[in-house]
DNA sequence: GGAGATGATGGACACGTGACCATTTGGCTG
DNA sequence: CAGCCAAATGGTCACGTGTCCATCATCTCC
């Protein structure tokens, strides 16, 4: 593996004038710069990040900690942020918490390990990592939470506008005629810290309409749970007329339930979710969505980050929120009765 | 951030003994290693893997390139990977290619700037990165191909038996009584080198079908183009009776368009697809699928890697098949006039 | 033509670790 | 208690880069 000194050598300069003509070619005779750049060429070689890395001390390597890989919201975060960072010629570190505040911290260990320069982060729920990301921070890790945020904490975050996107949903799910509306999982300060299912009954005061205590349970926001939860919601003696999938994953397993049970959407039950995944307009009929738009806020993320990891302004807080976009496509209608 | 002087300083040993503290606790008195554990844990010490990366001359990273994270395989294939190395202390750096030859080569270049030990690839089409591959391992990452390989590649690989997968979805489809079978997209050495498409023709052979040529087309394998494709192939004036998906992604378009066609599947027509994606069961009806052990391919790979990375059997090819499974479900079934 | 400015190039060192070799300590034997 | 050996601990250096400071050549200006 050829070096830089073997660059230097090979063009017959000293190594500091090799290392010019990567970082300050300017500073170079053109002609020096052309004899240095032909050796680079004819050694192939190419810079070690590790070595530069130590030196400098953070490495051209980004972190980002996600949910789960597998849930498209998290893949298309995935895959946008690391082209947002290769084209700054940074890599990407990707790994998953699963929700779970061990795994997440095991993981962080890894990644403070490889001293990466900044640090996007999904943070699971539970035992808070809080403390651990703040040390990483002292030692030099920007870190920009995404998706869901530390109560209390004190970095930045990109997030939906999750109680107006709650509010559009339930104000489109009550002009139709609704009053009976259920969300798959509510609200607990702990095992379920979530915005939107926090919103869910203010913006159910804001139409005017109580909330129904019978649809009230506290699940995690997988698909198995939602299927089941949406089977224990719609054998209830006064069922929900629509239900609110609270992200898309959930939406999968409410969609299965339905159509074991043999309703019909939206004439017997609405179905209204966030998360626009493709598979939604595929499906008979295909869903109203709440869509999220991924794309930008990984790239927002990533801006954000890179920022402030080369002007090492560390402490700089910024916090970003963007709306949903509601698609209708026939998954919601009026009620089968107005009781 | 301390380093380890600063731990030994703080356990009144040499930096020497601290760090045998943690590589071979063995060696050391019980009582001095509690006191070096003391020290790590006051002062919060993790090595730093840059600096070890450096002097080791790699670093505990391994590079996955994927075609498109947004696809469900390599989206599981991710995560898999990402498990797996994690469970073994490495970090895992995810780039992908978009399937195309100068994306991928920049992203190696990124790979191997960060000197990671060993790479799981999912090579592009169009001209090879052979002799850059080569090149790395020459300089120390070893390198193992997935999904797809190179012709006259001199690495291993783990693959799917696609000429058997393929050769079982066209038994099943002629044992219903279909003879005009279409996959969405045929071979072509140079734009789409694929094993499936390739294995079809001698697949028909076997079974004592004709090719029909008017159904070979050359394309992508995307849902845009296979969404074209299908229209196409279902206006010609003897369209097939089943169309054969080579990959999940293309499923998607072929539903959607057969949808816009108006045709009944599988009354009207049969579809067959590779990859198991969940929407596949919650469409009507649900798809039959062939699915891949991708968590196994990708746990196989992971293991093939670290096993070459720690022996330092760089030279090592290992070639693994796994089989598919075909899954029914109900969209196929005989065709409608067995003309 | 000499002083000073500018352009161009070179040399030395530190980052934190792992590998290797060197030294000290303690226990046992005869 | 000398001698020896193993156990336990210590010291030194290189990995390849980025940064800082130093040197040398060339040009300008009065």
């Amino acid at each position: 593996m050829p070096n830089i000194l073997d660059v230097a050598k090979r063009a017959g300069v000293a190594p500091t004038t090799a290392k010019r003509a990567i970082h300050e070619p300017h500073l170079l005779k053109p002609e020096t710069l052309e004899r240095v750049r032909q050796a680079i060429q004819e050694l192939g070689y190419e810079p070690d990040q590790v070595a530069g890395g130590l030196r400098r001390g953070r490495t051209q390597t980004i972190g980002l900690m996600v949910g789960n890989i597998m849930e498209p919201f998290f893949a298309l975060l995935v895959r946008t942020v690391a082209h947002a960072v290769q084209s700054r010629g940074y890599a990407l570190i990707v790994t998953d918490n699963e929700y779970d505040s061990k795994l997440e911290l095991a993981n962080l260990r890894v990644l403070y390990g490889h001293r990466v320069s900044g640090l996007i982060i999904r943070s699971g729920y539970g035992e808070s990592n809080l403390d651990y990301l703040k040390r990483m921070r002292e030692r030099g890790t920007y870190v920009l939470e995404i998706d869901y945020f530390y109560p209390d904490s004190p970095f930045g975050h990109v997030m939906l506008d999750n109680e107006g996107s709650v509010f559009e949903g339930v104000r489109y799910l009550h002009a139709l005629g609704h009053r009976r509306i259920a969300t798959l999982g509510s609200y607990d300060p702990i095992y379920h810290p979530e915005e939107r299912s926090r919103a869910f009954p203010k913006a159910l005061q804001a139409v005017g309409l109580p909330l129904i205590e019978d649809y009230q349970r506290v699940i995690l926001l997988t698909e198995p749970e939602a299927y089941r939860l949406t089977l224990e919601l719609m054998r209830l003696p006064t069922p929900p007329t629509a239900i609110f999938s609270l992200n898309g994953t959930e939406a999968a397993g409410a969609f299965r339930a339905l159509g074991e049970l043999g309703l019909r959407i939206p004439q017997d039950v609405s179905l209204l979710t966030f998360d626009n995944y493709s598979w939604t307009s595929l499906v008979t009929p295909p869903l109203d969505v709440i869509e999220q738009p991924v794309e930008e806020m990984g790239r927002t993320a990533v801006e954000i980050v890179l920022e402030a990891v080369e002007h090492q302004t560390l402490d700089k807080v910024v916090r970003r929120r963007f709306p949903g976009k509601l698609i209708r496509r026939g998954s919601c209608g009026p009620p089968k009765d107005s009781s």
